[in-house]
DNA sequence: CGTCGACTTGACTAAAATCAAACCCGGTGG
DNA sequence: CCACCGGGTTTGATTTTAGTCAAGTCGACG
């Protein structure tokens, strides 16, 4: 299910934009560190569209940043229906939701083809005890990704099914162009309509006509999974978004 | 606004179910060093209701427990609605919502007349890195203050209003036993039903109809905030919780 | 070329929002 | 003491919105 990979300069190249990259660099979690041995617990892994990261109740061990690729995570309701919590897109974490009980309470999954960095919580905890400064960097890493769900909040409070469209493609906007370029204005999504639908709490039908709506009032053009933003300024308007708040909030 | 406070019977009494208790006994953190002098930024606090405790863009300074009373955090859209964000009852903490930028994002406010003890960050993040298992269990209370919005995430993607309510006194009771009996079955909301309503994404209406229906069916007891609770189970029921699951997680 | 899955679109239904009116209760002042 | 507020709450009637059911369409892939 999930391979060792070892491939140096994959890595390098995917370091920039990390969300772990300070802590790693201004510490022993170099890139020599972080590329061990596929025995030791593998550091770069692989995931196929549909495999599972981590299951419910997986003890927690690893902290994952997303290098290329995107999951999803979810929970399964009693009754069988599937709510997706949060998407992890390149750059990203996942996992921290097991850093309260020490136990996964979600489940992750790769939506296409996925390649990860498993940092080993330990060893992140070590470094943040040998200085405070680091601590409180740890700290804000993790209370940014503790802000994934702020991000969800804000979307499923949001009235109009336009809205909370609009505000979801909006900040998956703002997370391609903090990862990969800033001027960026097209992307494929790498979640089907369903996927997107659980997210937003809304039915699969209504997030369809919501894109073509916007798509029909010239805001972006949508074909499948690719989206181009046409007008940046028109679908923040739709997401009743001020000018000045943009995606800084990383992994919703 | 914030009026200092110093009654150390008080305090005492109050700290047994604190969010913080155990970081507080094993380190310097203990009542003494708490209940300092009002004029180094006193640590006990006293609001009225409607007081702000912090606004947006708010520097983090300190970390709040609640000792008395209750808080609501909120932030408000351009076009003037406030959404609810969490309710943050006795023994709760506030203000973690700054960990990630070091500004606050959103406001907290009193319910009701409302006491909290004042916990420096900083000094939090200094036991952090005096030892890793004390670090391990700082990163613990966060993530389970992270997971506040979790268990918002998970009430909001509901469908049905009284379903959304039923999960929402589901949890303020777990919570309250949590902190005072774990028998007990009646409480008063420290909210209004707008509060409610803007919590759950729903319209005021939408809230008072579900709490008349939950009564009708014998599920509750209502007048006006004051709730008793008379089948547990089938309040369960109605939200769709397992057996099992509780509100552990606090701090929605 | 046919099939399957993902997506779109339409017609209808169910649910919650909205609008509007009472109601209840604690507080005030005559 | 009681009439009169006023806020918060309940309840009712109507409208709007999204959910549901049901066809279709599109596109990739065998």
């Amino acid at each position: 299910m999930a391979e060792p990979v070892t491939d140096l300069g994959l890595l390098r190249r995917a370091c920039a934009p990390c969300s772990l990259r300070q802590l790693c660099q201004r510490t022993s979690l170099s890139e020599q560190v972080l590329v061990r041995s596929a025995g030791r617990g593998s550091q770069l892994t692989r995931l196929s569209r549909g495999d599972t990261l981590f299951r419910l109740g997986d003890r927690l061990g690893d902290v994952f940043v997303v290098r290329a690729g995107a999951l999803k995570t979810t929970v399964t309701l009693r009754d069988g229906d599937e709510h997706v919590i949060g998407f992890h897109l390149p750059g990203e974490l996942v996992g921290l939701d097991a850093l309260a009980s020490g136990e996964h309470c979600v489940e992750a999954s790769a939506l296409v083809e996925t390649h990860l960095c498993a940092v080993p919580l330990n060893a992140l905890v070590a470094v943040g005890s040998s200085e405070p400064s680091l601590n409180r960097e740890l700290l804000k890493v993790f209370g940014a990704a503790a802000m994934e769900s702020h991000v969800h909040v804000d979307v499923l409070m949001r009235r109009q099914a336009g809205e909370r469209l609009a505000v979801f493609l909006h900040g998956i906007l703002e997370r391609y162009r903090h990862h990969r370029n800033e001027q960026l204005s097209d992307f494929t999504l790498p979640m089907s309509r369903e996927d997107i639908a659980r997210y937003l709490g809304l039915a699969l039908e209504t997030v369809s006509r919501g894109f073509s709506r916007l798509q029909d009032e010239g805001v972006i053009k949508v074909s499948g999974r690719s989206v181009t933003v046409i007008a940046l300024d028109r679908l923040r308007h739709a997401a009743q978004l001020s000018d000045t708040e943009s995606g800084e909030t990383a992994t919703a």
